[in-house]
RNA sequence: GGGCCUGUAGCUCAGUUGGUUAGAGCGCACGCCUGAUAAGCGUGAGGUCGGCCGUUCAAGUCGGCCCAGGCCCA
């Protein structure tokens, strides 16, 4: 297939799932500018990334080095991670002498260094030995050998202390004595001869290092060292300026460089290099191990790792991106702050940052190399004729236009080679900053705030630190969140094999999104996020007891004109209760919007519905909304504060229930151009904050609990059903009498009448272990019932009417 | 195996610099109400603070080890 057909291809299937994505997106009632999307494959996103990396290729910031990447040799590419599978694979597993050249500790001198490997094949390309440092390691003799072996008594053999027994059982040693012992940092300047020595083409010697990837678990403790086949050994090797020999062909055969087994292919070269070691007296013992082994996921063929040349930018070089970029982590907000020495430990010890990769879809790292000195080209005007090509025609341009156009005249293209390799997607995401925020006038750069999980301390929050330090000298972000997985109920990771996968998108379907939504911001994201059927049912529950909040202040406010509004000053000190209630909310709701305590923020305001609201102010309000007459000023007061209510938790709740809050502020205003997604949280009048009267009214509600606690214990005993049923006596303190001096108790604790007092109560009386000081004397109240407002009386009007309802019907009729 | 991190009632979360009997809401149980009603109110029972060992007069809070779990890397 030709690549730009293929590569439509990729665009056709991208399209697709950002349908998909915006869809869900959309569902969940996220806003978002939906109709202009960025994406990395547009041809603007295309031309920015590419001029991104022009910044590195004109600094000088871009080389091509190498590096051992995991291989396919069937469809002769490198794969990325996720097209690797692992299975279990059979391997021939050799141990190998490397006979000591020199070194600084007596006993290894005449002896050999042992080493353990799954790859044969690789010993070719050996070029080191790795050691741990902390590792305790001995020299044995060999003293005697079972029947077939290839020890020899009398050799003398370095291994770790550890694994002497395992290697001796796999070698046929019988006996063998620690004639030396001595800790892996005591190996430092020991060199050894390469195995394959004495048969041409490895006359060369190779070091001992020190690497912290070796251990005991498996081998010899010692480990061979292949820069070209494994990332470890690569990475040692790039530290310590070992040659990087190109051993192995694309398709898997050893080329001219490799001595004795040119043209061998590598799955195919365990026998010869068997052989080999035998001849020059190197294999110690050989055997088959079943292990996981990475494969492709196309071909299903083993895979290998390979040396192969590679783009990088350096994190030590010249413009100390590194530096830079741990001095923007510093600058930076993490949230959470664990966030900030996880992304610091990563920038401290990683590589140089490998740009580019061997596929066809992506952004081409469009740059020539001389091939005359080798030499990458530098220069300006071509970096901006290509960027232009691709804002035009898209990054396709590269693969289907003649490279003479991106080169100019006065340049033979023959001279140049056209890197047809593709940028790192973390590039492309890591250049986002610059191709949106810096491009879009309704935005900004840096931006406030990039959000993701945490795996992106690896990817997103990473490669843009790395871009834009590389490019602009400081992060593209103010501020970075994190939040954790979502697991099942357990905390299990979900996965098709535990057969818990959960879609929040599924459950939306039969929750709704608001459910969904509560459920996020109730969870500490720092951690990892549950869900399960329980916890939704919570949620759901959470959810009715808000909506139904809503629902009551709805239903009450029917009508509400602003004449009725009442000043503060002439509210009941209840009102101003609940006005200082929505006064400390409003502190705390900012002050957790603004760290991002979400959990915070749900549990203050759904405490604040169940507990003050509907548990107590609500329902002591009842009375008086139902039946007070219109004008009353308790009913005025009170409709007024549900009044301030509905629009405070309208807009608190807006961003968490964008569509129950939307449904409920159009209900009561009916505007189809407004919308509470309009709206930004009130500002609350200083006044209302009285942490006084709500010191009082704390003291005031811990009495009115024993009342409460003292009526169960009637209503239990069948002497009462509703409070109103009874007109209790109740003794507290004289401080708490005073306290309750203008207070009417009796609406507070929903009673036909209390008495208050201060006289010491009878030992029989009702009191809880919390509240000493208040007893009650719960006494049934005598009379009839008010038809209308269900309070008992002495005495009632005609009709069986109480006297202020009869008032009240009268107002109404009149008005 | 390494790095970062987590484990407090059935659930979701609080627990200040180690200091009374570890808290909240929900759920649950029981009772009530029937003018928020596919609602509402009240009361109550739930915790060896993952486990073990230390430091301390005192540990949910500090240290070590172990167990379980997550992300990233190998």
């Amino acid at each position: 297939m030709p690549i730009a057909e293929f590569r439509q291809e990729c665009r056709e299937f991208a399209e697709h799932w950002l349908d998909v994505q915006r869809a869900e997106f959309k569902r969940l009632g996220v806003i978002g500018d939906w109709d202009h999307p960025y994406t990395t494959m547009s041809f603007d996103a295309e031309a920015g990334i590419f001029r991104e990396l022009g910044k590195f290729l004109l600094n000088g910031q871009l080389y091509r080095g190498k590096k051992s990447v995991l291989w396919s040799v069937v469809e002769k590419t490198a794969l990325a991670e996720a097209e690797v599978e692992y299975h279990d694979h059979s391997s021939t597993t050799i141990h190998v002498r490397f006979p000591v050249a020199h070194s600084p500790v007596p006993a290894l001198v005449g002896g050999a260094v042992l080493i353990w490997t799954t790859t044969p094949w690789t010993i070719p390309a050996n070029r080191a030995v790795a050691y741990g440092e902390g590792i305790d390691y001995q020299v044995r003799e060999v003293t005697e050998v079972a029947a077939g072996s290839a020890a020899r008594p009398g050799e003398t053999l370095l291994v770790a202390a550890a694994l002497a027994d395992e290697v001796a059982a796999a070698a046929g040693i019988t006996s063998w004595q620690s004639i030396a012992e001595l800790p892996g940092r005591a190996l430092a300047g020991t060199t050894a001869r390469h195995p394959l020595h004495g048969q041409g083409g490895y006359e060369f010697e190779v070091p001992l290092l020190p690497a912290d990837f070796v251990t005991v678990e498996q081998g010899s403790g010692l480990v061979h060292i292949a820069p070209s086949h494994g990332a470890d050994d690569f990475e040692l090797g790039a530290r310590h300026g070992l040659e990087v020999p190109d051993t192995v062909a694309e398709d898997g055969s050893y080329t001219d460089q490799v001595p004795l087994f040119q043209g061998v292919h590598v799955f195919k070269a365990a026998e010869p290099v068997l052989a080999a070691l035998t001849r020059s007296g190197a294999l110690l013992a050989s055997g088959k191990l079943v292990h996981s082994y990475p494969h492709s996921w196309r071909s299903k063929a083993p895979l290998i790792f390979r040396a192969t040349p590679q783009w990088f930018i350096p994190m030590d070089g010249p413009d100390q991106l590194r530096a830079c970029a741990l001095a923007a982590i510093a600058a930076t907000r993490w949230v959470p702050a664990q966030g900030e020495a996880r992304i610091r430990g990563m920038i401290e010890t990683r590589p140089d940052w490998c740009v580019s990769r061997q596929r066809a879809w992506g952004v081409p790292i469009a740059v020539f190399v001389e091939r005359r000195t080798g030499e990458v080209l530098r220069d300006p005007a071509v970096v901006e004729r290509i960027a232009q090509a691709f804002a035009a025609r898209g990054a396709d341009a590269w693969f289907t236009e003649d490279p003479r156009t991106f080169l100019g005249a006065g340049r033979d293209p023959a001279h140049y080679e056209q890197v047809m390799d593709i940028l790192d997607v973390w590039f492309d995401s890591g250049s986002t900053h610059a191709t949106v925020l810096e491009q879009r006038p309704e935005l900004q750069w840096p931006a406030s705030l990039y959000l993701e999980g945490s795996d992106q301390h690896r990817g997103w929050f990473h490669s843009s630190l790395l871009e834009s330090c590389g490019t602009r000298g400081r992060a593209p972000y103010e501020a970075v969140l994190t939040h954790g997985f979502v697991v099942d109920a357990d905390g299990r990771k979900m996965s098709k094999s535990l057969g818990n996968v959960l879609s929040p998108i599924d459950l939306m379907k039969t929750q709704g999104a608001d459910i969904l939504r509560l459920w996020v911001v109730s969870a500490d994201y720092a951690e990892d996020i549950r869900i399960g059927k329980e916890i939704l049912q919570g949620q759901a529950d959470a959810y009715r007891r808000l909506r139904n909040t809503l629902r009551y202040l709805l239903g009450n406010l029917a009508d509400f004109r602003e004449s009725e509004r009442l000043p503060m000053a002439e509210m009941p000190e209840l009102e101003r209760w609940v006005l200082h209630r929505l006064a400390e909310l409003d502190r705390l709701v900012r002050e957790a919007n603004d760290s991002f305590d979400f959990p915070r923020l749900y549990s203050a305001l759904h405490n604040f519905c169940a507990t003050d609201l509907s548990a107590f102010y609500f329902d002591v309000r009842k009375d008086v909304l139902y039946c007070d007459w219109p004008a009353s000023r308790r009913r005025r007061a009170a409709r007024t504060v549900l009044d301030e209510l509905f629009r405070a938790l309208c807009a608190w709740l807006a961003p968490v229930l964008v569509f129950t809050t939307d449904e409920a502020w159009q209900e009561r205003y009916g505007d189809p151009e407004d919308s509470i997604h309009l709206q930004l949280f009130p500002d609350l009048p200083a006044e209302w904050h009285d942490p006084a009267l709500g010191a009082k009214w704390e003291r005031v509600r811990r009495i009115r609990r024993v009342v409460t606690g003292a009526l169960e214990v009637e209503r239990r005993e069948k002497r009462i059903g509703s409070s109103l049923e009874a007109r209790p006596r109740v003794h507290v303190a004289s401080a708490d009498l005073a306290l309750l001096e203008g207070l009417d108790m009796a609406e507070l604790a929903i009673t036909s009448g209390i008495e208050l007092t201060d006289a010491p109560a009878h030992a029989a009386a009702f009191r809880i272990a919390e509240e000493p000081d208040v007893a009650v004397e719960p006494r049934l109240a005598s009379g009839e019932k008010c038809a209308r407002c269900w309070q008992i009386y002495e005495q009632l009007e005609q009709d069986g009417i109480c006297a202020r309802c009869t008032d009240a019907i009268a107002a109404v009729a009149a008005a």
